[in-house]
DNA sequence: TAGTATATCGTACATTTGTACAACTTGTCC
DNA sequence: GGACAAGTTGTACAAATGTACGATATACTA
């Protein structure tokens, strides 16, 4: 089993693969409506990052009448791994706690999210 | 008061940075010997991200003998914040939960960790 | 003080990334 | 079937990134 180390998504890429995978599939045309208003960013040019996540590997697609449709090739677990572990590594030296610490206190976490996190602490301990 | 804005940390440039804020201060040579062993890379690439890193605003040097000893010209801080908040919106449409939720499963957190981020997130609900 | 080891500096250069235009193609509607 | 709209393709190109060599400067040592 020789794992096929697909070549890096740049953070850009990342984005717009993030909204294939929410969108289940989607056209070029969906992927611009569903980018965030203030992220501004041009049809062709999220028609060239598409065309290269699937040269890349990670994104197929299939025709329906002019348009395509992409859809993904690989797992986002994958790279969701993949993308988490090179953040960790280059901004705490891999050590996921300070992270975790920096979340708990300024992303927008309630007690009843620790509360969620504590039970699938548990269940991975097995 | 206007923000700075400084221009953005590339990922390679990341990691030398934050081995320079690891240790306070740093020299070329002593970022090389802390960088993990796997992560092969030249005194010489060392040397060009500690200088860019300067130029770009996010260190500063003091010579010392015939070397340049580096350290941080802005809070570690302001630069976590910035890195993780593209991260997340990158890969996670910027809700941190399913982050959290990540590192809780597959990061190598225990419930005393739980305990202390539940402990956190009360603090910080003032 | 001359040699040597060690640094920095200037510079270079191939890739990757972000961004996008112009041209060509293909459904669709009258 | 011809025009029009919406797509894709080929291509381009500047900037950022990763990587590093060669030349020069500087401190120490015999």
């Amino acid at each position: 089993m020789t794992k096929p180390k697909l070549p890096a998504v740049s953070p850009s890429e990342t984005e717009v693969l993030r909204i294939v995978w929410h969108l289940r599939q989607a056209t070029v045309q969906q992927v611009c409506d569903k980018l965030p208003a203030k992220r501004k960013i041009a049809y062709a040019t999220v028609q060239t990052l598409l065309r290269r996540l699937e040269k890349k590997g990670y994104l197929r697609h299939r025709s329906k009448g002019k348009a395509h449709v992409f859809s993904a090739a690989v797992r986002s677990e994958d790279v969701i791994k993949r993308s988490v572990g090179d953040f960790l590594d280059r901004l705490f030296g891999g050590d996921p706690v300070p992270l975790m610490q920096y979340l708990a206190q300024h992303g927008r976490i309630g007690p009843d999210d620790i509360e969620k996190l504590r039970r699938l602490v548990e269940e991975s301990k097995s």
